[in-house]
DNA sequence: AGTATACTTGCATTGTGACGCAAGTATTCA
DNA sequence: TGAATACTTGCGTCACAATGCAAGTATACT
């Protein structure tokens, strides 16, 4: 019994019912994200694993160092990354919680999703 | 030992590894969720768990029927949403693997986060 | 056939974001 | 103190996406 709420009628009753998933589905998160570039260098961050400047991030793209330093800012603002700055040089680093975020998303949409226990005719 | 593969020494060599994460960090699929409207729309057929039509979705919002029409199309293009075409009225739906999608992704990051084993001493 | 319904498409406007270049700031090193 | 390094910011250009309105298409209903 995942399902503890009545199902709405509408959509519009739908949109007036508050929910995890209200906030989770964050369009700023996704925004972060939507950008190919941006999408590459949060990719090569997580592989990396490590924190990277952005001299050494630059490196693997084909893109002028400003513009590649102000992606890893927008990336680091919508908490995709973290930047640390040390001195002069900036570490940008792919979060530990970062899978939990997308988990978090995938869990409030099964809470909202009816068990469809009637497969078949257990339910009969 | 979820971790079978050696750490890239930079971000460009990470760059060149591949990776499911490489196409799960799909760039379109941000896209469609980056746009407020749209991760409203979406957020409200997910609670809805059940097909709408455009009319009843488009009663959800402030917005010209035109462009709820076309935000749902996109929410489709990208595979956030299924689309039934019925007669004359388009079916839209959440469609059952989309928290699956989502935890995709975070089992991707998951994979290529080395796993911290050596919290305290026991690597020593 | 004619009308109403449900959606799609064309179009003009407007705003925003990506981009490169150049200049600026902050920190380190000699 | 002066120069090099590592980033940040300002600015102009360009492309594209969101929006509303109006017109078009497809389907159902009478």
């Amino acid at each position: 019994m995942t399902q503890v709420f009545k199902q709405p009628a509408s959509p519009k009753q739908a949109a007036r019912r508050r929910s995890r998933l209200d906030s989770l589905l964050d369009p700023e998160l996704f925004r972060a994200l939507a950008d190919p570039t941006r999408s590459k260098l949060l990719a090569c961050l997580i592989k990396c694993s490590r924190p990277c400047s952005v001299t050494e991030i630059a490196q693997c793209c084909d893109l002028d160092f400003s513009m590649v330093a102000r992606h890893l800012a927008t990336l680091a603002r919508s908490g995709v990354l973290t930047a640390n700055k040390q001195g002069r040089t900036v570490w940008y680093q792919a979060p530990p919680d970062l899978a939990a975020r997308f988990r978090a998303i995938a869990d409030a949409i099964d809470e909202l999703t009816p068990t469809d226990c009637c497969e078949g005719d257990c339910c009969g």
